[in-house]
RNA sequence: GGGCGAUUAGCUCAGUUGGUUAGAGCACACGCUUGAUAAGCGUGGGGUCCCGUGUUCGAGUCACGGAUCGCCCA
């Protein structure tokens, strides 16, 4: 036999891994198809029926419906429902029943909107309303189509097939219910009350659609106001005859509203001497800018308390009317005068403390913007922001009441959609009161559990200092409220009777009857009006979408017969929903249950780029998570989500994806390593006791224990971000670096019993790594389970049987491996030195000396270092491990000094090995030769050969 | 303008009730290996802990002020 062809066989002798598991991932190509046998074996379904018979509890993560104002997904809605899906994998593989019923919002202004565009380019004439209806719906239902196939490529599973829709006839039906309740229990009323009022979509607009434009410019006006009446705590002015109050506003157009002139009862206010215009008052602090403005020096006179000028009473600079002196706390010194020119029709805290003094109501703008005949022929006609700024302004000129002018910028409401100012406008509308449970919900928010902890205080303080909800929309993409009025005396009438009769039609046809029957097919038969009369027209406004989405804990967790009575309710979204979703849930559920509608609230932050800025089409920033997922896969993009920290803004770019996948490839590689070496493994025959395992095996066990508990913790408290760090961490030190690196001689080289104990604890790694893997990266995982090595358990060929792996509280020793580690570390280093010198290669080139100081040291490596298995040696990877007696002083002996150091209390000589090196295991041996029948390998090889244990 | 939050290495994150020279993984550089090989191992460089002031024997940590970024609101 040639040398060559000799060492040709023994490399056939070795346990080489052997797997078909691919090294790269592959994510683009490959997880579609893993996504499509998850689809054709239906495990959403048979996982669920599965926790179902096992009945270990229930949770349920509720979705709040995404809108479909798009077929486009953006990151932070992947990032959404990857964090839900999480979650939800999460949760069922501890056992419980979690169900994941995706939804979608249909309705609503932008759909409406879009379609009213597209409208506009064609040149057609206004559509009817079931005509826009017709074209929302058609819509929406592509844009639901597109929206499902990318959550569904994101790796999320749930039950798509019957995901809910705010426009099933049924959900609509629900909704009107839920509404009916809330007026039964007399919530909602109608008002005229000022609301954000968009003049371009001649709609009344929720706080949400609203946007706060920088730099706007508006005409700033300093106004005079003629005092013909003093209160009885000013008297001492009474000698100032053309005593006149300076008001300032931005908003002109609002002078014909004007009903008061507020102070605030704290602050000074003063009588000034003016040049040019005579006896001014405003507050003190607010002179020297006044000062300014006028370009004059004017001298205090009088000085008196905001309080005392209470129920003094001006005249309107061009009306005949009075508009007296009232104080409200909403006043401050920051600019303008101290003296707030009140509109209650145009302001909400203007109504408010009008409200306080029995002040009227006047609106006298239309819908279009145009101010009205009450606003006198002068202004009758003009649009409020151009021509009615304008005309007040001369207006005010002419009778001398305005005293300065100029341009100001500042941040001014406009509407989200048309990009134009708004206004806020008094009109009939239908509310909510959230006053009259408003206490009620704020004690709920203290029973929720919310994530982080912040976001209590977040709704807490919004649902504190909320005002009613205006809950009426001027459009027709909705669900309608179904009011009716008498068409003789104008009486309202909305009652649960006439809801439930409404509602039934709803629910065969949806809100679609609401237009296409008339108001004496929708009402119960013989229905009358108190007034004798049996005609009635039916209200024209639809709901707020915002009461869409608010209703889903009735109209789709009470509906549906699989979430129905799930305690343990969840609710992730966006930190924004504080204010939008979580808020409207809230206080519907409040409204008709008295108690909040989950028990914990999850929200994330927002995505920003690489650099912290927010993503916006125009700096061309924006990471689609398509081109993500076409690029990395979506394992990667899911990998992200659970590396960053939620709880504030998180940041996604090129570099982190470049990183992640990285990071990804480790974790891959490590299952690869694993599987390739449980090849021949048998699970029901290759019963390993514990007691025939080796130290570092026992202690690679200990660490997994720790690992098991640490993930499960981070899960516990949604700490992904941890459970990112802490399996990383494993993955490239506890078993790369350090378990594998010490193993592998054992498996490629070592006897049976030896490698079959690597063997066993390779396959409780693996066990308790492919669950925790599960939740965030299933393609991974399915991955594995399809290149499960036969010999292992069979049934863990699908997600359907994996559970979250249990806590052996037994292993809780590391079997004085940390200290052995920690020597390792130390040689491994000191053999870098040689290596740098040239002197060695591979570490297998040297023997390790150890001269143990005491006793501690001493027994603990003669117990790693026991006749039979050398481990030291394994562990340190070198050839020989020497321990030295307890008596032996180092100086008994001639080391090269570069090659001895001191480390705790032994001394320790890494030297050149001796022997030769055996071309089997390639460590360095004395003993070749030795064994008759193998001469050119080493003896423990020849025995490993000959299969002798 | 107001409220809430964030800011530690190129990236993602640790950093206990204030206590030596601020850590980990990844990335990077160099080396080793070629029996996890489009992998693996080792070594190394890299920080004004956003800035300022204060409290303290001592501050990444506590207090106050500010900057930048984000969300919500006006």
């Amino acid at each position: 036999m040639s040398e060559s062809s000799q060492l040709t066989d023994y490399k056939n002798t070795l346990n080489l891994p052997q797997t078909d598991f691919p090294m790269k991932g592959d994510g683009p190509r490959r997880e579609p198809e893993i996504q499509k046998s998850w689809l054709d074996n239906n495990i959403y379904q048979k996982v669920l029926e599965e926790r179902k018979k096992q009945n270990k509890g229930k949770f349920l993560l509720h979705d709040g419906p995404p809108y479909l104002s798009s077929g486009n997904i953006h990151i932070g809605t992947a990032l959404n429902k990857i964090l839900k899906d999480i979650v939800v994998k999460y949760k069922t593989l501890c056992g419980f029943y979690s169900p994941y019923l995706p939804g979608f919002d249909c309705h609503g202004l932008p759909i409406e909107s879009a379609i009213s565009k597209e409208q506009k380019k064609d040149g057609a004439k206004l559509l009817d309303p079931l005509e826009i209806r017709k074209q929302c719906t058609e819509f929406v239902m592509k844009n639901r189509k597109l929206q499902e196939e990318k959550f569904k490529r994101l790796g999320v599973l749930g039950d798509w097939e019957h995901a809910y829709m705010t426009i099933d006839p049924k959900f609509e039906a629900a909704q009107l219910r839920l509404f009916g309740e809330m007026v039964e229990k007399n919530y909602i009323y109608r008002g005229l009350k000022p609301v954000f009022w968009c003049a371009t979509c001649q709609t009344a607009l929720a706080e949400a659609e609203v946007e706060y434009v920088e730099n706007h410019k508006s005409p700033s006006i300093y106004v005079s106001f003629q005092v013909t009446k003093l209160s009885r705590a000013a008297k001492k002015l009474e000698k100032f005859r053309d005593l006149k109050v300076m008001i300032w506003t931005t908003t002109p157009w609002t002078i014909p509203g004007n009903m008061a002139v507020c102070l605030n009862k704290d602050f000074e206010y003063v009588v000034v001497q003016s040049q040019k215009f005579g006896h001014l008052l405003l507050a003190k602090d607010l002179l020297a800018e006044f000062n300014k403005k006028i370009s004059e020096e004017c001298s205090v006179i009088e000085s008196l308390k905001g309080k005392d000028l209470e129920n003094t009473v001006c005249k309107h600079p061009f009306y005949e009317r009075e508009s007296p002196i009232i104080l409200g706390e909403h006043v401050t010194l920051e600019t303008g005068t101290g003296c707030v020119h009140t509109a209650p029709g145009h302001g909400l805290e203007d109504f408010s403390v009008a409200q306080k003094y029995g002040i009227k109501v006047i609106s006298p703008v239309d819908s279009k913007g145009l101010l009205t005949e009450e606003a006198g022929e002068n202004l009758k006609g003009l649009y409020a922001h151009k021509g009615g700024n304008q005309k007040v302004i001369e207006l005010l000129s002419q009778v001398g009441a305005l005293i300065h002018q100029e341009d100001y910028y500042h941040s001014y409401p406009h509407c989200w959609r048309s990009k134009t100012p708004i206004m806020f406008r008094a009109t009939e509308q239908w509310f909510c009161s959230v006053e009259k449970f408003r206490q009620r919900a704020l004690e709920e928010i203290d029973k929720v559990k919310w994530i982080p902890q912040m976001g209590r205080n977040r709704i807490y303080s919004m649902v504190e200092g909320r005002t009613d909800w205006c809950i009426s929309r001027q459009r027709v993409w909705g669900v309608p409220i179904p009011a009716f009025y008498c068409l003789k005396c104008n009486k309202e009438h909305l009652n649960k009777i006439i809801i439930e009769n409404v509602a039934k039609f709803v629910e065969q046809k949806g809100t679609n009857v609401w237009w296409e029957k008339d108001s004496n097919e929708l009402l119960p038969p013989d229905y009358k009006c108190s007034c004798g009369n049996t005609t009635f027209k039916k209200e024209t406004d639809i709901m707020d979408v915002w009461f869409d989405s608010g209703s889903t804990h009735y109209s789709v967790i009470d509906q549906r017969e699989e979430l129905k009575g799930i305690r343990d309710v969840m609710y992730l979204e966006g930190s924004d929903q504080h204010r939008g979703w979580f808020q409207s849930s809230l206080l519907t559920s409040v409204a008709i249950n008295d108690k909040a509608p989950y028990k914990t609230v999850l929200t994330h932050g927002f995505v920003l780029d690489e650099n912290g800025r927010k993503m916006s089409k125009s700096t061309g920033n924006v990471v689609d998570p398509e081109k993500v997922i076409s690029e990395y896969g979506a394992d990667i993009l899911r990998l992200w989500v659970a590396s960053t920290d939620y709880s504030s803004d998180m940041r996604i770019g090129q570099n982190m994806l470049k990183q992640l996948a990285e990071v990804y490839r480790n974790i891959r590689n490590t299952a690869r390593f694993i599987l390739s070496n449980l090849y021949d493994f048998d699970e029901s025959k290759d019963k390993i006791q514990y007691e025939k395992l080796w130290s570092v095996d026992k202690y690679a066990l200990y660490r997994l224990e720790k690992i098991k508990d640490e993930i499960t913790k981070a899960f516990e408290k949604y700490e992904f971000y941890r459970y990112y760090q802490i399996l990383q961490n494993y993955c490239a030190v506890d078993l790369s670096r350090v378990y594998f690196d010490i193993v592998k001689d054992r498996l490629y080289t070592g006897k049976k019993s030896s490698r079959q104990a690597v063997q066993f604890v390779l396959k409780e790694i693996l066990g308790a790594l492919v669950p925790m893997l599960y939740p965030v990266m299933p393609h991974l995982v399915q991955d594995i389970l399809n290149h499960f090595p036969l010999g292992l358990n069979k049934n863990m060929n699908s997600p359907i049987f994996l559970n979250w792996p249990l806590i052996n509280t037994d292993l809780n020793s590391d079997y004085g491996f940390n200290n052995v580690n920690w020597l390792r570390d130390c040689i491994l280093g000191k053999i870098e030195e040689l290596r740098q010198e040239g002197l060695v290669g591979k570490s297998t080139e040297t023997k390790v000396h150890l001269f143990p100081k005491n006793e501690f040291w001493y027994k603990l490596e003669k117990e790693y270092e026991n006749t039979e298995r050398n481990e030291l040696s394994l562990i340190f990877i070198v050839s020989k491990v020497i321990i030295h007696e307890l008596n032996d002083d180092i100086k008994n002996h001639t080391f090269d000094s570069k090659k001895i150091m001191e480390l705790a209390n032994n001394w320790v000589v890494v030297d050149l090995a001796d022997g030769t090196k055996c071309p089997r295991c390639w460590k360095y041996s004395t003993d070749i030769g030795q064994d008759l029948k193998h001469k050119s390998v080493c003896v423990a090889c020849a025995k490993a050969v000959e299969g002798l244990d």
